[in-house]
DNA sequence: CTTGACCTTCCAATGATGGGAAGGCCTATC
DNA sequence: GATAGGCCTTCCCATCATTGGAAGGTCAAG
């Protein structure tokens, strides 16, 4: 299989296939003579593996972890736990605090008349230093897009 | 006042007014013979009012309409409330999209033993095409970090 | 043999931020 | 007046995952 029918089999564009292959997260493909990388149904697999595992969130980095465990066929299922847990730790921290976020605008929002006049209780929250709910800073193991 | 007491007072650091002022979101400073940037007490209020709304999640190029309905004496608090409403949903919709992640890895970390054996349906669900639940992809406008 | 679809590599940009180097300025102390 | 060290300047690089494009090679069908 050429590079295109696999992003197309995979879900993941062959822009994404290459820069993967180049950081080291999966190896590199066969080449054929003329230099077009080959891949195999197996490839497909851990590509769509790949996938999935983005769309839930999970880092590259983490992504690398969690592939070098699908690849370990004596693996301890406990260690793949651990994995999914710190990231849906992560992803509730990320969640709190944009409620957090969402919490103090709802509530400046609410106050504010939204009409013709100037006055605005989100201007002025944003203009002074007194913040009516505990500010939110981002942390901890980010979260991708 | 010099650009690292600003920073200081503000809680912007130094090297993000600087940046600021080159994309356009700050005007740039005044300068000394010497090309120090020179401000004054209403630049630190900007900055702090931009500092608050980063700490709302806001992005910069949000900001900049913030900004300039704040500058703007005849502006109408409706506007300040709609930008404000279109953050909340922007919010709620990461939200939804982190909690469908978190409830797809807590269905599936429940499903895992998490102990010395191997089988693992975490691995399995990421390995197979099926998603229990409906997968989020993140999208709209962008939250930050 | 040409055309068009595919592949290759390389370079650049995104957004917000931090790090650091090389060099100039300012002020306090000797 | 010289020197130290703390501030400032610009410029470049890195992050993270991803997309875009250019320039050029390859393949299969007509």
């Amino acid at each position: 299989m050429n590079i295109g029918e696999v992003a197309k089999n995979s879900g993941v564009s062959a822009k994404m296939i290459r820069y993967y292959e180049e950081t080291g997260l999966i190896p590199s493909a066969g080449r054929t003579a003329a230099g077009y990388r080959t891949y195999t149904g197996t490839d497909v697999q851990m590509l769509r593996f790949i996938r999935r595992a983005r769309d839930l969130g999970f880092q590259v980095e983490a992504i690398g972890e969690l592939l070098a465990l699908w690849r370990d066929r004596s693996r301890h299922s406990a260690d793949v736990k651990q994995l999914a847990q710190t990231q849906i730790a992560g992803l509730r921290r990320k969640i709190a605090e944009m409620e957090s976020m969402v919490a103090t605008l709802d509530h400046l929002a609410q106050g504010c008349s939204g009409d013709d006049r100037p006055d605005c209780p989100i201007l002025a929250d944003l203009e002074g230093e007194a913040s009516l709910v505990a500010p939110a800073r981002p942390s901890g193991p980010g979260f991708n897009r």
